[in-house]
DNA sequence: TTTGCCGGGTA
DNA sequence: TACCCGGCAAA
């Protein structure tokens, strides 16, 4: 494994889940349709899928996209690399179905750490100059989700002359990946992995997180933002989203980059052909690592430069230059060994005139097209929301920047935040053993100071725990009745008396979760003080029972 | 029919 | 507050 996988993995499975998710939150797609016109192309550390999508018959695969097309293209990509709402490994698993045509294995698509790499959906792949436009590859989806409508505009985009059988499902070509690559050695492995690590630690964008999102922040990306966290939390909450500490890890990994490459991007080809950016900077990250495209080129491919799945910026560009993302620098060559020596020499402060790389400097740069010719804003009608999800939706917190859009990284913290929330709501609440005699004669609210709710830091750390069994007498109090209650109602009598307590949410009447009125409590299997000591002996009868109240000695 | 206990009354 | 009991509903 590379650190530059390390940097990808995150990226792949927030972003396709979110987007997933988005997309089913229209109902409008699930999967895709056998002879889409889209490509779904994953290959090997080359980690490209590349998607197509033609709006119009007769525009097959035109390299030049308009803005319909690419959100066409978008938006099914978004469905074809989510398939299914699942979680996170689930979707890695249907990732590596799509992006693997028969004759590509898993090994292909997944790289030799088993992590799929950067199948970012927009990416564009270049082969040799040429684009993917005849290397479609089309993977036969269920079609179950897929509304009508859907269908019906992009049948026509299969096949102009409707005989969608003149193209097979699986007519596809993927990226000419050797198969045998020859995977870093477990060391190298090791090594990068450090070299992420020291990097994420020293990274500016770590010591200088983003505090606010620039002023000229396009609307676009906070829309997107909106979006894309909608989106990672509708994934989170589709119901098997499993985010064990190896997983943890994945989203929290920054790239060392600090500059925004959007952004600088976008100044960049709003300026006069300068080499130089001056956008301002924020924590953004790469997931086209150097090295990557560095075999890409070696190869005869060519990665593009990444597009956020959601609210995208795509462009049709053919000018591969290099972008420096050191923060405040920006530094745009034209060569690969110029950003990498520009990064060695300035920022690592190595040598310059030795030729000795070790890969890091791959981090630093990444790479950006030119002459684009098409900027397009994509998946604008997403619903952020998954039909799936069942909760409300988690209360996330306020854009620091729109950078968070591209980056889930980034921001590890508001994504712990929101893959925990709901388990952390559904994790029972109280187990408190409230034991009570006379129960029925402590009338106050049962305030329980040890509440085993999940407690949620601002760091988005969530620590809970089940207190354990207490002997609880009442006290006097507006209540009037206090028995033994199920982990569900101590849970809901917990929220409600921290409703009623917490003085500064007074508005917020939660219902009251004692049982309606006329439901009687289930009798208990445990026998009563009547059953144990019979009738003669009622001077041992607890005494609730003697006084014909629920027994307060065998509580069930 | 027995049992548990809620709801209400009384001192 | 302690005690008592009618009555309901589940077992």
């Amino acid at each position: 494994m590379t650190s530059k996988r390390l940097l990808d993995k995150p990226l792949a499975g927030i972003r396709l889940g979110g987007a997933a998710s988005s997309r089913a939150g229209n109902s409008t797609y699930g999967g895709n349709t056998a002879g889409h016109a889209e490509t779904v192309t994953a290959m090997d550390c080359g980690v490209i899928l590349a998607c197509k999508n033609v709006s119009s018959p007769g525009r097959v695969f035109s390299p030049m996209l308009d803005n319909s097309t690419l959100k066409e293209c978008i938006s099914k990509d978004s469905v074809v690399n989510g398939v299914g709402l699942k979680s996170g490994r689930e979707k890695h698993l249907d990732l590596k179905k799509v992006g693997c045509p028969g004759n590509m294995d898993e090994s292909d698509l997944m790289g030799p750490c088993g992590v799929l790499k950067n199948p970012s959906p927009t990416h564009r792949l270049i082969l040799n100059g040429q684009k993917l436009d005849d290397q479609m590859h089309f993977e036969p989806r269920p079609s179950g989700r897929e509304s009508g409508e859907a269908r019906s505009r992009l049948q026509p985009l299969l096949c102009p002359d409707g005989s969608p059988e003149e193209r097979p499902p699986h007519a596809s070509s993927h990226i000419p990946v050797p198969r045998n690559r020859n995977p870093s050695g477990h060391a190298d492995k090791e090594v990068m992995a450090a070299t992420v690590l020291t990097s994420l630690s020293t990274s500016p964008l770590v010591l200088n997180p983003p505090s606010a999102a620039p002023a000229a922040v396009p609307e676009l990306s906070s829309r997107g933002w909106k979006e894309s966290l909608s989106a990672s939390y509708s994934s989170s909450t589709s119901g098997n989203w499993s985010w064990d500490t190896s997983d943890q890890s994945v989203p929290s990994t920054p790239s060392p980059p600090l500059s925004n490459p959007w952004k600088g991007f976008l100044l960049f080809m709003q300026g006069d052909d300068a080499i130089r950016t001056d956008s301002p900077t924020s924590c953004s990250e790469d997931p086209i690592p150097g090295t990557l495209r560095e075999r890409g080129r070696r190869e005869g491919w060519v990665v593009t430069e990444p597009v956020p799945s959601v609210g995208a910026l795509v462009w049709n560009s053919m000018k591969v230059m290099f972008k420096c993302l050191w923060k405040n620098c920006e530094k745009v060559l034209s060569t690969s060994s110029g950003i990498q020596r520009h990064i060695r020499t300035v920022h690592l402060g190595r040598n310059s005139d030795s030729d000795y790389s070790d890969g890091e400097e791959d981090f630093y740069y990444t790479e950006i097209e030119v002459n684009m010719d098409t900027l397009s804003e994509g998946l604008s009608s997403l619903t952020p929301t998954s039909p799936t999800t069942a909760g409300p939706p988690p209360i996330f917190p306020p854009p620091v920047t729109s950078d968070l859009l591209l980056l889930p990284r980034c921001d590890s913290a508001h994504h712990h935040q929101a893959f925990h929330t709901p388990l952390s709501q559904s994790a029972p609440s109280a187990l408190c053993h409230i034991r009570t005699d006379h129960a029925y004669q402590a009338t106050a609210p049962v305030n329980i100071p040890i509440s085993s709710e999940t407690i949620e830091s601002e760091n988005g750390i969530s620590v809970s725990w089940q207190s354990p069994p207490v002997i609880f007498k009442g006290l006097p109090g507006p209540m009037s009745h206090i028995r033994t209650v199920s982990i569900g109602e101590k849970r809901q009598l917990t929220a409600a008396h921290t409703t009623l307590n917490n003085k500064a949410h007074p508005t917020t009447p939660t219902p009251t979760p004692k049982p309606a009125s006329g439901t009687r409590k289930p009798r208990g299997e445990a026998k009563k003080c009547r059953k144990v000591y019979g009738m003669e002996k009622r001077d041992l009868w607890c005494t609730a029972c003697r006084w014909k109240k629920a027994c307060q000695r065998f509580i069930d």
